[in-house]
DNA sequence: CATGAATGAGATTTCATTCAT
DNA sequence: AATGAATGAAATCTCATTCAT
């Protein structure tokens, strides 16, 4: 049973992996730094090694090239992001309108801490040249996804009935405009509103009633 | 004895003036147009001389550096877009809120066509870092300026008793946040919504009434 | 006798060929300016016309390029120097070699207000490069005709027995050499030595006596 | 346990440096030659790397520009230049005058043929610009350095009576200019005059008991 | 002729990527 | 694997020269 010369190859690899997983993190956070704070094409390899801790070689050891690098880090947000929200509906799922609407809100602003610098990435617009080109899972599709979410929530809610049918393409684009805008307001003149459920209550109570007196 | 025949001594300086100031026009517009595309890092200079028809050092006649060119051309756009928005609030002064909110709404939407290209350089976040540096009126300085207009046009609203007081933070975020889907889904989506007429009375009407049925 | 009709051709070439050459002293006396104070390559056309009071292209009418500008200025300078030296020697002629040494001493200081920019023209390296290219009358040789005739003198002076004959080869050297340290410090350090008289009785003691006790 | 075989980590960097070290000193004397060739403008980046046997590129990981090579450049002849004089005229220090003329003279022509192309560049006078700008040691205060140790030395001589009172203020200008007249003759013409030291016997004797028979 | 805007070849500078250690 | 210096293609910027007015 000893470790050092029966199992070598069992273990050794886990903990290789283990590094990398580490590695790769460390390197796809501070790329998200980096390129939240200075744009896809303004971010040098140098600066996002450097913020990672390692050297511009590790870079490359772990993706082939920039846009790879920034392709996965969208890749990997995306995912996630759209798994909360996703996990948020389906929760709700039979719920009233007013509920599954009230979930959203609450998956959007909640988690928004750990999504402030993906979200800036998102309302740069550099990457629709990379759509066309290298990334598969380009940024924008983020706010697309986001947007048939929002899409099918409001679709149902008209018709349970609990919405005005007579604006039914605008609404999402009400709704997710509303939403982005808390979420600017927030990151580009670090202007909070009060804790993420006041923020949801807010906005819920707005979209179904209306600002008139 | 007639000036306008006689005396070219006084129209020739007229007239360079009047090409110096097309080729700045000229220029100004096609780096509009590359700088949407591509955004400010990725753009060549290169590019932009040849969309505007002339050489690169044309460019450098006009403008002393890539950051110049950018910075006139945000100013321009951001004097004329805060102009319109501007001449709509002062002619429906005095009016009711709802008035008020739609004339504002139209002077967004009427003028769309030609900010469309102004408005995706927006909504790019690059320009922060000038903002910290060089430029004085910064593209997202345009945005500021809206949110002011539109909170002080709120605020009045909830003073003359048309709006509800108990959301006066978050109601122009999310006015302003409608507005943006509107144009960001026209504009990274191609997606409009009919005329700027509709666009501005369901507008309106969301914003007061809410969407519940 | 009709001026306008008879004698056109006579009278108004006389006046054109003035204007001419006022204007290509103008554009020289810019140009040396420029030039001395930016070196050959740091100066611009640009800067010589605005100098000069005219466009660039009246620099271009007048000369065919920066090459044949920088050349016809030193060509000027260079003859009108040399001119004045050798109308110097010349009056000396026959007078003891203390006194043939005085009178190129005058010649150089007491010119040296009008030549001082020359000089530092002169003093500067660059031309080497054009001396191989396109200039005939590169400035380095002005500084040479100088050591020629210095080292004529010279040569004479010890022929006539009032200077030693065994460092013939280094006198001219010397000679030159504290004839160009006296302008170095004058100009590149603005720190004249009295009036030029003065100079030369000193640079004459010197040469001949020596500086000890 | 010996170090110098059992660790390499620390010789690692120590190797590294080495390097880094040298290619610095490969760029700094390629410059050298470059800019004695061309002067500073005319030198290209591109020429300098070529004869560096390095890529532009490599240029910039070491100098942030052109200016910044150049004055790195200056800066470290100038301080070897001038801490051989002064080590010169330190070890003649309490010797009678004519030994330490003679010290300084032998520092000055022994050494000529490693500072023969940093003399080109001093003599040039480009650098002036420079001077009101970003070097500190700008060349030409190499020149006034060399200015005050002559000035500084002569003020000795004549303090202990070995030379005359009536001339102070110019015979460290005549020393220097003859100094400097050597060189040029040497650096401009490709005239030699003898070994270093007959040049410094020479100029001693002339200096201190002139030229006339 | 004088003018000065336009030109574009050529220089400087940047930075993603490679690769020897 | 990690490192970071070297590379050079590609961008920015400069400025001598041309030419329509």
């Amino acid at each position: 049973m000893n470790r050092d010369s029966n199992s070598p190859e069992g273990s050794v690899p886990k903990l290789r992996d283990r590094i990398r997983e580490v590695t790769q993190d460390t390197i796809l956070n501070a790329s998200e730094e980096v390129f939240a704070e200075e744009g896809l094409h303004a971010s040098k390899m140098e600066t996002i090694a450097a913020r990672a801790g390692v050297s511009v070689g590790t870079l490359y050891n772990y993706f082939t090239d920039k846009g790879t690098l920034f392709a996965a880090l969208v890749e990997s947000r995306h995912r996630s992001l759209i798994a909360i929200v996703d996990a948020a509906l389906e929760g709700a799922k039979g719920k009233p309108f007013r509920e599954r609407l009230l979930a959203m809100s609450r998956a959007f602003f909640s988690h928004f801490d750990v999504y402030r610098r993906y979200f800036v990435i998102l309302i740069q617009a550099e990457h629709r040249k990379l759509e066309n080109g290298v990334l598969k899972s380009a940024p924008g599709n983020t706010m697309h996804e986001l947007y048939l979410r929002v899409s099918e929530l409001i679709e149902s809610g008209i018709k349970e009935g609990s919405l005005r049918a007579d604006m039914s393409e605008h609404l999402p684009v009400f709704l997710l405009g509303a939403f982005r805008g808390v979420l600017i307001r927030d990151v580009l003149y670090n202007q909070g509103f009060g804790d993420f459920e006041m923020r949801s209550q807010r906005l819920v109570k707005f979209f179904l009633e209306g600002a008139e007196a």
